[in-house]
DNA sequence: GGGTCAACCAAGCAAGCGCTAGTGTGAACG
DNA sequence: CGTTCACACTAGCGCTTGCTTGGTTGACCC
């Protein structure tokens, strides 16, 4: 064992785990399969993490980060009315979801495969990025947008987003663009 | 190896797998904790089904049939409104998935483990389910209960039914019913 | 030119995996 | 009483798993 840092070296390994994780799921993802596909000998890897579950964990932290960034810039950008603001988290939600679809999936889909230490290290991330979306489902409840509970809506909208993850297909005519809008359309009324 | 039929017991030991599936997921749950939840040694299983496959088709066949029994009770049974018969279809999806929630569980998140051979012999089944959710979907359409494409709003519908079973706490305050209800206001305009 | 250090490799260990072979055992049936 | 059969057991095989060990390489540095 030896180094636990973030080189630059590090990071293209860890994008490359996420490429394996999504396609195979964490379990199924062997030390050597991970290593072929860096070109590495499986020996190799370990000076990089110190065991597998940090593989892992250094996926869901990057996507999870990546998520929050690039939430927090779509917020930034975009017009200053709830709609516009759904529509841009919904829309950010799903790029960093389908087309870059590689740590973001594997921060939710393999969550619940990260040792304690680790889910607790993280979820201070996840927090963050779920309070965006809070605020925004807030804003929108507040401006009669949309209704009911926020807890649910909250939800609801999350699992909508999420589950996009099973059944998208890049290849396709939609973009994740065209999919926040049509979610957004679902679930939005006429403010009244 | 012996038999592959469904005898009574079998259908006991169908539904124990299901629970530690869901509780482990499929890979992480070894032959020995299967046995052990059983109340057998790891050998005496293979009694019952060929290998592990078969026991995860086997979950997944259980879980499909019922969800698909309860959904087709549910629809005889209520209003014949789009809004009733949609509301009706969600509330038997949630059951199946948060009161029972074992088997239809593992069909939606362990679908991909299946081995090709199974997947096309249950594929049919969740065929006839899901043509289902869209008979119901395309009336709310028509009536104007709900607005947007077809293809989309079914799986949107689904993700954010799905997805419960990630946050859904039994213990708590609401009821797969409640659930339905918030989840279908949050959709549906007045018909106009 | 000796020292340092990140990066990699070859070889393999201990544990756990799915699964098999061969053997009781007790109830059911003629 | 003898046969059958579903069900279970013991024991372990062959393989894969995550991970360790000890050593090599080549770039950089004073």
């Amino acid at each position: 064992m030896t180094v636990i840092n973030d080189s630059p070296r590090r990071k293209e390994l860890t994008r490359q785990a996420a490429q394996l994780f999504v396609q195979e799921g964490f379990d199924r993802t062997t030390v050597r399969m991970l290593a072929q596909e860096m070109g590495i000998k499986s020996g190799s890897l370990f000076h990089h993490f110190r065991d597998k579950q940090e593989i892992l964990a250094a996926v869901i932290e990057e996507g999870t980060q990546n998520a929050l960034a690039i939430a927090r810039a779509a917020l930034a950008e975009c017009d200053n009315t709830p709609e516009a603001r759904l529509q841009a988290m919904a829309r950010a939600h799903l790029e960093t979801l389908l087309t870059d679809r590689n740590a973001h999936v594997v921060a939710l889909y393999e969550w619940r495969r990260l040792d304690p230490e680790s889910r607790d290290h993280l979820s201070h991330l996840r927090d963050a990025y779920e309070a965006l979306w809070e605020q925004v489902i807030d804003a929108a409840l507040a401006a009669n947008l949309i209704h009911g509970d926020r807890f649910l809506v909250a939800r609801f909208v999350m699992g909508a987003l999420n589950w996009t993850s099973r059944w998208y297909d890049p290849a396709g005519s939609r973009s994740p663009d065209d999919l926040a809008h049509e979610l957004v359309a679902m679930i939005t009324h006429d403010a009244s």
